[in-house]
DNA sequence: TGAAATGTTGGGGCG
DNA sequence: ACGCCCCAACATTTC
């Protein structure tokens, strides 16, 4: 009796999952197949929290195939090797896999379909990136057209979605590798692992519970609020797919349906548009895989970056000076996750105040995200450095504290990350260093020793950046010319 | 999914 | 009562 691969990426549910779906409709005796591809881990790309979130959701993953009969294989190596080994191992005659968009899962996939029987069926997002193109074939590059004609395909269904598998049939000759229990994923990312945490989470923001109003419907405004948990912390399970993209899109479509006032049906496509957002990016990246590398507008490839080690080295660790962008950095390191507001405060300071490349920022989110992706990180660095497709004007330059004061008017996002700040009046929270001397002593707070001057100072920052990006364009040799 | 400078408007205090 | 000015509030422009 014959038998199907599931190899599992970045797929890691049973409820409507395409590939699986096509598995056991090919053979009822599934093979649940996924391999840790030491180049990924070797990547510069790679991070030990995402890793760890990862390592944990398989073991959740292995849990809900051993409940249903079934069981993960697991291995180590170059995914191709150990796709050989297994067909050969099971018998199987073909893999089934959902399609990754990314430069490298591309590589990856189209070297493997040269020698494997492998299937690429459905995706990392609701609609391939193909299937949304502007009349003549050619690919958007500016958000408000692509999401016009992707809302103008098939909305997502709840009803249409695949139903996950009571029970399923596993040869029992394949061995597993053990799934490593190093790195550990931190206590302080609060992100607990696994499908059922995920459809928990989305219940949770769709529908709210029985003391608290459901946060879709508030979405559009407090979604930007640093000291609200206004969002819906889905990204870590959509990045590692133990929710569908089309699951979430068909809740905000359905939210959006049925929202009893124009204020949360406003809010519902609010959210729909942040999922469309994620599906804008991995259509970029598709389409204009050089953006990994290099800005989607080649004028700026020439801006003279400063890239000041020491100043990174603060931005990293969270010593900037600037409260709003410290406490988002250090929630980063601690937490894994940070507030999409924040990350383009800090981004925006990393790139137009330090005048640093905006890879290196880049580099450092994927480092330290546990929903680090390539697509959107990507596509979120050159939005705020205004290099890249549908990019924010290069002179829109975010004012720290003005967006401080915005977003974390009470200063209690700051004051939950930087405790050096604790006691730091309302009227100084976001500018500590005009605090008198007296009152310094008085909080305990003296700038410079307990907490940082700032390493910039905003204004003549501001201008650098722009003289530096106007110069760039200024040396640019004209299109056509 | 900016910020700051500049322009416009309209209410109210005042002579 | 009327015109004048101030200025907050909002809109527009510019980088």
């Amino acid at each position: 009796m014959t038998a199907a691969i599931w190899w599992i990426r970045r797929d890691l549910r049973l409820t409507d999952n395409q590939a699986l779906h096509a598995a056991l409709n090919h053979s009822p005796h599934l093979v649940p197949v996924f391999i840790l591809d030491p180049a990924l881990l070797a990547s510069p790309d790679s991070g030990a929290k995402r890793l760890a979130f990862l390592l944990d959701s398989l073991r959740c993953l292995a849990a809900d195939l051993a409940s249903r009969g079934s069981r993960l294989i697991f291995r180590v190596g170059p995914p191709q090797e150990q796709l050989a080994t297994i067909l050969a191992e099971s018998g199987a005659s073909a893999i089934f896999a959902a399609e990754d968009f990314s430069p490298y899962a591309r590589r990856r996939d189209a070297a493997v379909a040269r020698n494997l029987p492998l299937c690429l069926v459905g995706g990392v997002s609701v609609h391939p990136p193909a299937a949304v193109r502007k009349a003549d074939g050619s690919p958007y590059t500016v958000f408000t057209p692509f999401s016009k004609a992707w809302k103008s395909l098939p909305l997502p269904r709840s009803n249409a979605l695949l139903p996950a598998p009571r029970q399923i049939s596993t040869p029992l000759n394949l061995v597993s590798d053990p799934i490593p229990t190093e790195p550990t994923l931190p206590a302080a990312v609060p992100f607990p692992p696994g499908e059922a945490e995920a459809q928990r989470r989305l219940r949770l923001f769709i529908d709210g519970s029985a003391g608290a109003p459901a946060k879709i419907e508030t979405y559009a405004d407090h979604r930007n609020r640093l000291d609200l948990a206004g969002t819906s912390h889905l990204s870590p399970y959509l990045r590692l797919g133990m929710l569908s993209a089309r699951q979430a899109a068909a809740a905000a479509v359905e939210a959006m349906e049925q929202a009893s006032t124009a204020s949360a049906r406003r809010s519902a496509e609010t959210w729909l548009n942040e999922l469309i957002w994620r599906e804008f990016y991995i259509a970029i990246l598709h389409c204009f895989p050089q953006v990994r590398r290099s800005s989607f507008r080649p004028e700026f490839e020439r801006i003279a970056w400063r890239n000041d080690q020491r100043a990174f080295a603060a931005w990293t660790e969270g010593r900037t000076g600037y409260p709003v962008v410290d406490a988002a950095m250090r929630q980063l390191a601690e937490s894994g996750w940070m507030h999409n507001r924040a990350r383009m405060i800090v981004a925006s300071f990393l790139v137009k105040d330090l005048l640093i490349d905006w890879r290196w920022g880049e580099r450092w989110f994927m480092q330290h995200l546990i929903d680090g992706d390539p697509a959107a990180n990507n596509g979120g660095w050159q939005w705020t450095a205004g290099v890249g497709t549908d990019a924010a004007p290069y002179f829109r330059v975010f004012n720290p504290v003005l967006q401080s004061q915005k977003f974390d008017p009470g200063g209690t996002f700051i004051r939950r990350w930087l405790p050096e700040l604790a006691r730091v009046p309302d009227a100084h929270i976001h500018t500590p260093w005009e605090m008198p001397l007296a009152l310094q002593r008085q909080v305990g707070c003296l700038i410079g020793q307990d907490y940082p001057r700032p390493i910039i100072d905003h204004l003549e920052a501001k201008e650098r950046t722009l003289a530096v990006y106007a110069q760039a364009r200024e040396t640019a040799p004209e299109p056509g010319a």
